[in-house]
DNA sequence: TTGTCAACTGTCAGTGGCTGTCACTAGCCT
DNA sequence: AGGCTAGTGACAGCCACTGACAGTTGACAA
């Protein structure tokens, strides 16, 4: 059972979060001031601040919840499954139950149109990517546990994680530039990049 | 021949960057101001943002001068070479050549300090990312240039960068944090990762 | 109900990165 | 020698962000 207290907390923490994705979306995340944010849910700018720890946290709040979601797949995994198919499966569950994942705080659309503003703005893209490879040491550590290997001693765990972020960010990357903003298409991209990383590294491209 | 005023401009120039990266080496990114770095060198802040975009432009001076240096010896590579290995050779020769590279305008001793400070600092691992990801592109479309491949129809010029990508910035990680600054170690670091990609997709590690 | 405490919030002042403007100086060129 | 212009300093201002302090509101016990 939720307090009054709690549940105020909340809304004001997700007006913010509301009014922050809209306007990033909008008009541009360096266009939007925290001042604007917090004078469409007509609170202080200190309280921002108290909600979020900068503009940039508000804007990856909502991929905060589905990077989680997709370690804690990760996690859940059968131990036997090998390590690459693990990641793939678990992303690919990952964007199936997105919805149910953001819904709540967010609509997903608002979370997908965010998606994009991120991999169109520089200083968003940075965030982005230092956060993926916070996410990747993560793993990194998960399947060295899964595989009973030590992840400092064999580089192998964390080359694969590398590997199988490198296959993401190509794909997020041709998704955000594409015309077909649909989640089946970022699962049907991401399984098609994963079959064909092999043969983009054995170097006979003219010959097919 | 370089005029009096060009020779102002240039010595200006490298007197900040040095005291820029000397700052920030030893005090930190975030606890140097642009006011100790304009003042170190006796000019107006003003004049800093006159030779550089930001702070951050000055943390990456040198890196920027290295990265076209590779770059640049991709586009060397016998056009015959198979993507992958051009790249390895390109990478070796980059950290072969370093000295004459950056010696010109700040010690060797001082870039290396700044890569790892790059590395431990958030802001600044972040823009490193970033930067990597738009040097991946430059290199996808010189690979799909010497391949005759479509670098937006054929999905795997991007993918064989992208997993190169990775593997760097496993051997960076492991090497920032290593006890061994030499330039050598990054060289085996490099080549071993490489080599062990292949082992690595491959789901097997329990019983090597 | 009422009083007390703690949580939440607004206001204000200040720092640091960054930009625009404008007047001034110093090197360049005829 | 004198005009032109690149380079500079000084100043004012915007925005993200932080600390300090006071006011308000919900929680809880007497």
């Amino acid at each position: 059972m939720e307090t009054l207290r709690e549940r105020k907390k909340r809304r004001t923490r997700e007006a913010l979060l509301r009014a922050a994705l809209e306007l990033f979306t909008t008009q541009g995340y360096e266009q939007t001031t925290i001042d604007e944010i917090a004078e469409a849910v007509d609170v202080s700018q200190r309280t921002f601040f108290r909600y979020f720890a900068g503009k940039e946290d508000a804007a990856f709040a909502v991929q905060a919840m589905t990077e989680e979601a997709f370690v804690a797949a990760v996690r859940a995994r059968p131990p036997h499954e090998a390590p690459m198919k693990a990641l793939r499966q678990a992303f690919l569950e990952g964007w199936d139950t997105i919805r149910e994942t953001v819904e709540s705080v967010v609509p997903v659309e608002l979370h997908l149109r965010m998606y994009r503003s991120i991999e169109s703005t520089p200083a968003l893209l940075a965030a982005h990517l230092r956060r993926s490879a916070a996410t990747e040491e993560t793993l990194a550590r998960v399947l060295a546990e899964r595989e009973g290997v030590d992840v400092d001693a064999d580089p192998r765990p964390r080359l694969a994680v590398a590997v199988f972020g490198g296959v993401i960010r190509v794909t997020e990357r041709h998704w955000c530039t594409s015309e077909d903003f649909g989640l089946e298409s970022i699962r049907m991209l991401t399984a098609t990049y994963l079959d064909q990383v092999g043969s983009a590294l054995t170097g006979n491209w003219r010959t097919s």
